[in-house]
RNA sequence: GGGGCUUUAGCCAAGUGGUAAGGCGUGGGUCUGCAACACCCUGAUCACCGGUUCAAAUCCGGUAGGCCCCUCCA
């Protein structure tokens, strides 16, 4: 397996630190507001690593964090925690948001069919797993008190920026606009690890703590959460490249410096989904949501298809010609391998090469492109029988996720249908074709479309 | 100002030194009473300029466009 590294910024070969098991942290949504299809693309990509992995026959073990506190809308001052903000937007209480916008993603993470993570936590369940780090900090002196928050000193590391080759002295402090210098750091990548009172008095979630009563930072959950669930030693930590600078970059510092050793190894980013005005964002315009796709009567998993299409670091722009030329691929495949038919036929080898491509496709840094390629293959190999091709691309399923392989649904009116059919039969015989195209009009406003080949009319059932 | 990614046919997209996968769409055809389905056929000198090489979409340099990060973000 290759896996493009972003601390190495290369591609390597994943060794796990234990052979057979992979321990992966994925960082989970903030749930202050629906998740867009944007952040949704990241966890499909999250959910190929991790089927790729078990279908490479590693054992996984998977965390994913819920941010439902500390995560603030800017550095300064004047910054809010972002579940505060949603509090006052919508009149509830945070833990109500959080619960509420909780449900909704794991609505859409389930409608494109991705895997639940063995362990979901909360940032506010492990409350006492980053006080009891936060001590450590402060006891080996990475850590120091100021303006009555606790900050991570990064002048006490050699290698604060090994993530993303900055240097500290072309950094600016507010390119971006809005963005105001916390005039208690010491140094000026110096992040929060514990805020108090002192600065926000309406902040509605409030622990004790030796610091202070007050509230944790953003960047500690991960570390946290991570280390609590996962061990010392992480194999793959994950998130969507924004996530580089400063997120993953200070849970590096604050993991090392408490930990003392070196805390993961391979870092696996997910390059962003645009729309046509470039970046998608939870906070400006308006939500596009997955759920949102299927009112509109879109398939979910014509979006995950048009994902999977992709390249997981490539930036992707979403547009609805691109979505309809993925529900229409998506629809022409599931059509092609339901008319499959299962005849036997002992073909292990054959098997063996497809399923050998397929790996390979996946196990060169996740090229699902190439893997959907492969299913391809499968499906025009005359020499292959129905029932090998079906068993492939059932295997392949496993990882893509896409309902290739369709149950043929039953209708309980069949012998119906039949009698419909004959009888449209006899009409054609005797070119009456308005009574013909009636009988199909019926059939299709019930929702049984009619289907005519050389052999004779068959049909199936539609949504 | 600094760091990083990216540019392949109408669209999505693979391909990292040997001469352009795959898919959608379009057009044409087969089938059909018609339609749908299915099947067959159909397309690019790889943003531009220069260099290295027997050979470059692929390596190097430059130009242009797009995007991201530099304390909200997946």
């Amino acid at each position: 397996m290759k896996l493009y590294n972003t601390l190495t910024r290369k591609v390597e070969d994943f060794v796990p630190n234990e052979e057979g098991k992979v321990k992966i942290y994925t960082c989970g949504p903030t749930v202050y507001h629906y998740a867009h299809i944007g952040n949704i693309r990241n966890y499909i990509g999250h959910d190929i690593l991790d089927k790729t992995l078990r279908y490479l026959g590693y054992e996984v073990t998977r965390a994913m964090n819920i941010t439902d506190v500390g995560h603030l809308t800017s550095d300064s001052d004047s910054g809010e925690d972002k579940m505060e903000v949603a509090r006052k937007r919508e009149n509830k209480s945070a833990m109500e948001i959080a619960k509420f916008y909780t449900d909704e993603f794991f609505k859409d993470f389930a409608l494109v069919h991705c895997r639940m993570p063995e362990i979901v936590s909360p940032a506010t369940e492990n409350i006492d797993e980053y006080i009891s780090i936060i001590e450590v900090l402060l006891d080996k002196g990475y850590a120091y008190s100021s303006g009555g928050n606790i900050y991570f000193d990064t002048s006490k590391l050699n290698d604060y920026y090994v993530l993303t080759n900055h240097q500290e002295d072309s950094l600016v402090v507010g390119a971006r606009e809005g963005v105001e210098e916390d005039c208690n750091k010491r140094n000026q990548a110096d992040f929060v690890l514990w805020f108090t009172t002192s600065k926000f008095s309406n902040h509605e979630l409030l622990w004790d703590s030796p610091f202070g009563r007050g509230y944790p930072g953003w960047h500690i959950e991960c570390t946290g959460i991570s280390i609590k669930y996962l061990g010392e030693y992480l194999d793959i930590h994950g998130g969507g490249v924004d996530n580089i600078f400063p997120h993953h970059t200070n849970e590096i510092a604050q993991s090392e410096a408490y930990l003392g050793h070196k805390w993961c190894n391979y870092w696996f980013h997910n390059e962003h989904l645009l729309d046509e005005t470039g970046k998608m964002s939870k906070s400006t315009g308006a939500i596009l949501t997955v759920s949102l796709l299927k009112e509109k009567g879109y398939d979910p998993l014509a979006f995950r298809f048009m994902c999977l299409n992709s390249h997981y670091r490539k930036q992707l722009v979403f547009s609805y010609e691109a979505l309809d030329q993925a529900s229409a691929t998506l629809k022409k495949l599931r059509n092609r391998i339901s008319s499959i038919t299962e005849e036997e036929g002992e073909q292990e080898n054959l098997i063996e090469k497809y399923h050998k491509k397929f790996v390979q496709e996946l196990s060169d840094d996740l090229n699902t492109a190439n893997a959907l390629s492969v299913l391809y293959e499968v499906l025009k190999d005359d020499e292959l029988c129905g029932s090998s091709k079906i068993s492939l691309i059932r295997e392949f399923d496993q990882v893509l996720s896409l309902d290739l392989i369709q149950e043929k649904k039953v209708v309980s009116n069949e012998s119906f249908i039949l009698e419909q059919i004959e009888k449209r039969a006899n009409a054609k015989k005797n070119k009456d074709f308005a009574l013909a195209d009636a009988i199909r009009d019926d059939l299709l406003k019930q929702g049984i479309r009619l289907i005519d080949s050389r052999e004779g009319t068959t049909y199936e059932v539609i949504e």
